[in-house]
DNA sequence: TTTTACTTTGCACGTTTATGCACGTTGTTT
DNA sequence: AAACAACGTGCATAAACGTGCAAAGTAAAA
């Protein structure tokens, strides 16, 4: 759990608490209180104003992060805490200075929120919730893909976009993963979508595939790269992995 | 922790606050007083200075980190009843079907969250906050202009933003209002989003100024278009609109 | 050295902000 | 329907705040 200050600006809570907000996607007013040592009446308040400001959206016993600040789709309280946890173990394989590119998805965003600050590093996503997360925060140089944002996507596809990753270079890349398979590599829904992965990853020294347990054995419809394309795969420790490592990918458990 | 010299320069003592404000990213003036041997009403006017030369931003008890390193999200807080009777006021010049430029800045942002849905509007924009407003909300197709993402700005700037909005024909443009003239027009602060400003307006036919009453008499560093590129003003109850009136501007009071 | 102009400081006073508590209301659970 | 937790509001208190002012300190001019 973070370390609070022993004694806390006003202003400071508010901060602290949107940050909580962001992190976990809800707050609750009576751990709140006890955490920073305040009535709830005081947190009660500093919630009111927040949601007045439309940073989180009040609810009966605490706050929800507001839809307009959410992540995608950020219902399920248990799946934030795996993707927390594979985005953890994710950006291990980060260096200083390094280059990605971070496609857009719920996972991907987690990836952003847990970089490291001050690390020279360069960002190239379509993905706005992406941009979102390391608006403001040091040492993060952002670059945004243009072109029509998809909704159910949550990032830019098209013509645009594909043509502007083409003209990058990258270390890594953290493309969005639908669907991965031992033999025949990663697979994608949407076509569009498809075409922007696979300039991703050509563009990309490195590919890592950051996929929970149910995303290994599915199927999806269009085939994105295959599987010598990936060169890292982060899942969680209950995964069966080892035919994974047999086919030459290195393994990080979250 | 730190030991302070006895006798501490007034200038050598703003110095360290600075140092302790860069390293803990907070500082409570009882503590600053107790430790540097002054009365808290110095310190309070130390960081009165400091928040005056933008080093920090003064809150109850003591000061915050500057706007720097935390720009946007900080800057929403403020004044939002105020940026939301503005929103709410220009997005009745918005009609059914139409295309807009909607450039970054948080009075832009409460703007883009007062669009009303399901009218087939086509929203342009360099801002990744903008964006995720309208994500997932029914009747909005929404073009991301791409590009380095500017920190302070909060959206994106550049040749190749630019580019991208010269290729577009739009109805209504929102551009960010940095500072208004009646005689001089717009103005803004940033050359590079200048630039994007006067693409965006060029290629719209109307453009509102949505501008909180200091605004209106400020002043900027680099122009963006004359007065007359204004088609309307959408401003507060209290604010001097009778000589914006004069000048053929149409106005709208939040 | 003395004088003068300027800065810095602490204090008094009235104002604003933050907080906790009491009390009545609303929402949730059983 | 009853029981309970969370909620909003009004209120009193204390801390922090801004301002004006006079004293103390500092630096350059006389």
């Amino acid at each position: 759990m973070n370390r609070v200050p022993d004694t806390t600006l006003p202003r400071e809570r508010a901060q602290l608490i949107v940050e909580r907000l962001q992190r976990d996607g809800r707050v609750v007013a009576a751990e709140l209180a006890a955490e920073f040592r305040v009535s709830e009446d005081s947190i009660r308040r500093d919630l009111r104003e927040l949601a007045a400001a439309g940073q989180c959206k009040r609810v009966y016993g605490g706050a929800l992060l507001a839809a307009n600040f959410a992540p995608l789709r950020q219902r399920d309280a248990e799946h934030i805490a795996r993707k927390q946890a594979l985005a953890r173990a994710a950006v291990t394989l980060v260096s200083p200075g390094q280059i990605l590119f971070i496609d857009a998805g719920s996972t991907n965003t987690q990836i952003a929120m847990a970089l490291p600050e001050r690390q020279d590093l360069t960002v190239i996503t379509n993905a706005p919730d992406v941009a979102n997360a390391l608006l403001g925060r040091p040492g993060f140089e952002v670059l945004l893909l243009g072109g029509r944002l998809h909704h159910h996507i949550g990032g830019t596809i098209g013509a645009q976009a594909v043509a502007q990753a083409r003209g990058i270079r990258a270390d890594l890349c953290f493309p969005g993963i639908c669907a991965v398979d031992v033999r025949s590599g990663i697979w994608t829904f949407d076509d569009e979508e498809n075409l922007l992965k696979q300039a991703m990853i050509e563009a990309s020294g490195e590919t890592v595939a950051v996929a929970t347990t149910e995303k290994l054995q599915a199927a999806a419809t269009h085939f994105t790269a295959g599987i010598d394309a990936v060169t890292h795969l982060v899942t969680e420790p209950n995964a069966l992995v080892d035919r994974y490592a047999k086919v030459g990918l290195k393994i990080v458990l979250g």
